[in-house]
RNA sequence: GCCGACAUAGCUCAGUUGGCUAGAGCAGCUGAUUUGUAAUCAGCAGGCCCGGGGUUCAAAUCCUCGUGUCGGCACCA
């Protein structure tokens, strides 16, 4: 097999570089390795470039840069260009590729290529971009493209690839910029992983959440209800019921207060707060007779509501106040995504009101119940530090404090975690919880946020030692972030399978004939005794029929009873999760499912 | 919001180049059957073909404006 590239000091360097600058160093070759990839993936993104230049001719080309998932390129044509035409365009690669072309690469000046590459507005752009001298221009057949590489020797080591994606995107990333075509595409050095990836990607799609809720009956959209709002079913109510009670407690344990504001409020305290000036294009407004009220996008001045109707003493803090916060925020149209995205979802919200002193150990505090309630869900989480950002309000030496002190936390305790630069809260800097979906994709889900701004803004205070009147400090928290987003990742995270302790139901029931509905009556009632849900499946099917039925339904749990069951008292029980057929006496049924029930608590 | 695609029964989908009363499976209802661990049989019902507007002798099919959904971009729990 012949070199594709070497790697030196860390660094893939393709044949024609390492040629021309008498390299060398460890040999690549053409396989699934991670740089044998990335060499691949970006000469097979020339090709589609080269491609889409034969069929648009008056196709300008951005950047073609190799991402996580494959590769892309960004290019602008007159012509139309739909999913219809990846195929088209796949074609004409493979016939170029066929043609074996040589991939030459040569240096020239940066005058020279913007001489060259003079009608190419797009290039001209990208050229902009480099702040050296000279650049480099690889070609194969006719077709040249400034790129710095690293490269393939010849274009014919391109067959298994695939188009798979395409969709518009701003030049540089800028909404404030035109829009280009971006097209999205993946290869492989051999057919079997290729077909080994499409294959992963059709199933993890079976675990799209968006599909499940439909099957399982969890939740649904309404094209007359509007977009954006999510319609929880029974079985979704169910579901969502058991772990808004389990989290109940769990606040509970930990100090928090259960608290309530009012849906919407005047505007002047939007506007004393700040989200009327910087979070007022993603609010929806209505008017009572006179006055303006805001519907809330947060719950943050509702709780602070809750903190001024009483003086506070420097002993009483840290104050928690927790709520099931609704909250509307406008979405543009194009981020809504299944439950993931939506413009009415309800926050595990609560809102910290502490000491200066004590930032650091309630921020830890919030950091273990997260990892607490990720772990018993087995999500791999991370975690990022999101700085000021464009639109904010305070002082930038208050952020640097604030900033540092989240930092300071996360360092003291050793908490890995990666920076965002800008993504803050207008009020405030924030660490974010993100997991990653079925397809990859990362959700933020809790936050954690210090602010000493709307403390401010509100003029509150707390007595100290001394009588004298403190600020206090306020962190905003949500552990799940919103039951929306995170039930959705969860149903993904157990591709419907959901555990026995927060499953919609816990346990199917399945009589065998007529005769033995009564009983299925009486474990039914039992069963909702000991808080579990049961569903009986005494439909005039067949036994068969109705067991498939329940399997379908991904209850954890079915048990089917008849004469014997009867007789014995006990239950002859199927595991969905285990696979397993057992029987049980009923006794020690109940007491299996009570103990699967009870086994989490946060 | 932007680029592109899509929208047919509760669900999953057929529906030829525009051409008669728009089809199927599942689910639902009625009956027969009373079942021992993943689909019993028969019958019935179910549609403003997403919504306006247009082209045409004729529109589920073509055009147009909305609405919704999907893939991205941008934005964000």
């Amino acid at each position: 097999m012949n070199e594709i590239a070497i790697k030196k000091d860390g660094e893939i360097i393709d044949t024609q570089t390492a040629k021309e600058l008498g390299f060398e160093g460890e040999q690549i070759h053409l396989d699934n390795s991670p740089e044998s990839l990335e060499v691949l993936r970006h000469s097979t993104a020339h090709l589609m470039a080269q491609a889409i230049k034969s069929l648009y001719p008056d196709a300008e080309f951005y950047v073609g840069p190799v991402v996580k998932e494959g590769f892309y390129y960004d290019f602008k044509t007159s012509a139309e260009v739909g999913e219809g035409d990846l195929k088209k365009i796949e074609k004409q690669m493979l016939s170029f590729a066929k043609k074996k072309y040589p991939i030459e690469k040569y240096e020239i000046t940066m005058d020279e290529a913007k001489e060259k590459f003079k009608d190419d507005h797009l290039k001209l752009e990208v050229m902009k971009r480099i702040p050296s001298e000279t650049v480099s221009i690889y070609k194969q057949g006719e077709f040249e493209d400034l790129c710095r590489g690293p490269h393939l020797p010849n274009i014919g080591l391109i067959r298994y690839f695939k188009l798979t994606k395409i969709s518009g995107a701003y030049l540089g990333g800028d909404s404030k910029n035109e829009m280009l075509t971006r097209i999205y595409g993946i290869a492989f050095a051999d057919k079997e992983s290729l077909k080994a990836h499409m294959t992963q990607l059709a199933e993890a799609e079976k675990r799209d959440h968006r599909k499940l809720g439909n099957e399982m009956k969890l939740f649904t959209f309404r094209e007359e209800v509007g977009a954006g709002f999510p319609i929880w079913l029974p079985a979704g109510g169910r579901l969502r019921a058991r772990l808004e009670s389990l989290l109940f407690k769990a606040h509970r344990k930990r100090g928090y207060e259960p608290v309530r504001g009012p849906e919407m409020l005047r505007s002047d305290l939007w506007k004393t707060s700040g989200h009327y000036q910087n979070y007022g294009e993603n609010m929806y407004f209505t008017h009572i007779d006179e006055l303006e009220f805001g519907v809330k996008p947060m719950n943050c001045v509702g709780h602070i509501k809750v903190y001024e109707d009483e003086l506070h003493s420097y002993r009483d803090l840290p104050i928690k106040y927790f709520e099931y916060g609704v909250v509307h925020r406008h979405e543009l149209t194009g981020a809504l995504h299944g439950l993931f995205r939506v413009r009415e979802f309800t926050q595990d919200d609560a809102h910290i009101f502490c000491r200066a002193d004590q930032i650091e150990e309630q921020i830890i505090e919030v950091v273990d119940f997260v990892d607490k309630i990720m772990s018993t869900f087995e999500f791999d989480y991370k975690m990022m530090i999101s700085t000021k950002p464009e639109k904010a309000v305070g002082d930038d030496a208050v952020w640097e404090v604030s900033t540092q002190a989240l930092k300071n936390a996360m360092d003291k305790n050793e908490l890995v975690y990666e920076i965002d630069e800008g993504g803050g809260a207008f009020y405030g800097p924030k660490i974010d919880i993100k997991i990653t979906d079925a397809i990859g994709r990362e959700w933020q889900c809790g936050t954690i946020q210090l602010d000493f701004n709307l403390p401010e803004r509100f003029k509150l205070e707390y007595n100290g030692e001394e009588n004298e009147k403190i600020q206090p400090v306020m962190i905003h928290r949500a552990i799940l972030g919103s039951f929306e987003r995170f039930i959705g990742i969860l149903t993904e995270h157990y591709a419907g399978e959901f555990p026995m302790f927060i499953a919609p139901t816990q346990v199917a029931i399945v009589p065998v004939a007529e005769t033995h509905k009564e009983y299925a009556k009486l474990l039914s009632d039992k069963l909702i005794d000991i808080n579990a849900d049961s569903e009986i499946y005494a439909k005039n099917d067949s036994l068969n029929k109705r067991i498939r039925t329940a399997e379908k339904t991904r209850v954890p749990m079915i048990v089917v009873i008849g004469d014997e069951e009867i007789k014995n008292k006990t239950v002859a029980i199927r595991d969905r999760r285990t696979r397993e057929q057992y029987n049980l006496s009923e006794e020690e049924f109940l007491k299996l499912i009570q103990t699967k029930i009870n086994e989490v608590n946060f």
